[in-house]
DNA sequence: ATGGGTTGAGTTACCGGTAACGTGCCATTA
DNA sequence: TAATGGCACGTTACCGGTAACTCAACCCAT
């Protein structure tokens, strides 16, 4: 009985004075409501082995001092893995990895996981110092934009052993999981269709910016169905800037002035397409009269013009749902699909 | 000796068997190194205390066995604080707030700090929920859109004793910082505006969603306006949708159908304005000839129009930047002039 | 030769939780 | 009645680092 008292006072002085921050502590309201911190943890994480009257006792004192968890502590005891997870995008500035970002996000967070995020792909190797920093968090998963990384990131990635999934490009041989589209096959069916409206001479404008590697593979989709169909990619501007409505604009000039006898021009993104059709209206070149042109990503945006943009239909929100849920899936124990397509889908518009 | 060779075996015992996951840990590196673990943490903290020799043998170590630091345990040891930044905005579906999100990220994470998201807002209560999750994992502060919280996120804060900005609208008592614009005055200046020009019958189209109090001070701002210019606010329509082109272009057809002498419409934000536009083309309204509209926060995309667009131009990046920075002086122990105003500019455009 | 400061370590205790195990107490049951 | 088992807790040890302290060796000045 007297171990017992004493025991009761060196924990009163322990919670009280070792604290360093005025934070509220477990054992501060085990202490208040009389039971072991271990009771009180038993009691806040459900976990049975108390009596209701122990319960609500410990609640009371919760509420009273307005104890919140350090989840930090409790990781660090307990399975080792946080309720993070990283996900990093190449840039915001794009309206697309927002739908993206903000379809993982949704879902994530349903499930009691928070999104850290990691803005790299504006500078080289910024991934890979990216990933250090997060993985030392003790992260739940990754979602990565794009399939290659530097070998280092494999490296750690393989060492972290976590569950990781690249989206916006395909990969057959993904590190973990994979979510996201054929690039080149959208750009092979865009091509395909212009062949099939009669161009032959065709343009091509982008950047060097960006999910590259993805447009890379569009823009060499599209060159192969234009050999295919006869005609001939006359032009391949690749600028170096942000794929936006200005690099469009200035883009489709710059390669009309140099290639004039171009008839249509793909795009890197409907961004730069619609600023196309502006120079285009400011320069009184009609559209799809003198210049067909073609989008890819469907905005919402584009839906401001009077006419339709013929462009690729791809599902951004999916996309980063898709991601979330594989990943959820994983950190639950199911076995999941390495792969999903989420396909795209050619729209028609009036601008070709 | 023989001690220190207990010492070793035990060490090496405790460092190969003890770990849970298969991760290596300091004390792994500092037993290959042939240090004591508080060594090695010197080492890698830099903090002094070791020669040369055994700094090198120590990062020799980190580097063979590709030792990542586990920041968990050494926030939980240390001051108690991660290098975790909360940021909370409502929604990225609205492109304002992704800009505003990619000027916080990119200032944070060139200063060591990272982005966790919060998407709330989307319900009530949500926000609540968010801060105390948010909380459990002991950020270095916190970056909040609006200045009305609960009241018991109000507690919560206090308690957690940390800091905090509050951007987008601003508040002469801040909770701790904030940063943003006095969006009543822009909506005001918006008002007068269209009073200069001669208006007499205005009308307003917004929504319930959103950063809603901002936008209902704008709102304010702009009746105050329009009464003092003796003009008439005949019909102020609040739709309860997402602010975005489809709610602009049925809103305005709304509005005009129960209220068809309206010579100029006030919108929540340019992508509603020009779902408004984008009508009126449609039916073969003119603008500003039958119909003035006006925006609010200068989108890029608005340049798509082959005229400009009548808005108020709001330094979104800047706003981010600015959060982040007051933030992390704050951090480093700095004094922080607590509210700043980043301001608003008229953008006198052809749509009015 | 002695004392005091510096240098390069090692030792100990602890952060705030949780897993694993131990321990009274009471109700059953053989 | 004694053995058994389950319940409601308490104890202990530990996660992976770091702060604070200790300590031996060495250098230099007295």
């Amino acid at each position: 009985m007297s171990t017992k008292k004493l025991s009761i006072t060196f924990s009163r002085l322990d919670a009280d004075l070792n604290n360093k921050n005025n934070k509220i502590s477990l054992s501060m309201v085990a202490e208040a409501a009389g039971v072991s911190k271990m009771t009180a943890s038993r009691v806040l994480r459900n976990e049975g082995g108390f009596s209701p009257q122990t319960r609500d006792r410990v609640l009371a004192e919760v509420e009273r001092l307005g104890y919140l968890p350090n989840r930090i502590a409790a990781v660090f005891s307990g399975d080792q893995k946080s309720t993070f997870i990283g996900v990093s995008i190449p840039d915001l500035g794009n309206e697309v990895f927002t739908h993206v970002l903000e379809g993982i996000d949704r879902k994530l967070s349903a499930f009691g996981h928070q999104t850290v995020l990691g803005m790299t792909q504006r500078v080289a190797g910024e991934e890979e110092k990216w990933i250090g920093t997060v993985l030392s968090w003790q992260p739940a998963g990754l979602i990565l934009t794009g399939v290659s990384h530097a070998p280092r990131v494999q490296q750690m990635l393989e060492a972290a052993d976590l569950p990781v999934v690249e989206i916006w490009e395909l990969s057959a041989t993904p590190f973990d999981m994979c979510v996201g589209l054929d690039h080149e096959a959208s750009g092979r069916a865009m091509g395909r269709y212009l062949v099939s409206k009669g161009y032959k001479h065709f343009g091509y404008v982008g950047t060097h910016h960006d999910a590259a590697n993805a447009a890379a593979a569009r823009l060499s989709g599209f060159g192969e169905a234009v050999k295919a169909g006869e005609g001939r990619l006359k032009k391949q501007l690749l600028l170096n800037d942000v794929p936006g409505f200005y690099t469009g604009y200035y883009g489709v000039e710059q390669l009309l002035s140099s290639a004039p006898e171009t008839e249509v021009v793909f795009f890197q993104n409907d961004n730069m397409a619609m600023g196309a059709i502006q120079f285009c209206q400011a320069k009184g070149i009609s559209v799809p009269g003198d210049l067909g042109i073609a989008g890819w990503g469907e905005l919402p945006i584009a839906s401001v013009l009077p006419y339709r943009l013929t462009t690729v239909r791809v599902n951004h929100l999916r996309i980063g749902q898709a991601a979330a849920e594989k990943l959820l899936l994983r950190i639950s124990g199911d076995s999941v699909d390495p792969v999903t397509d989420v396909g795209f889908q050619l729209i028609e518009g009036e601008t070709v």
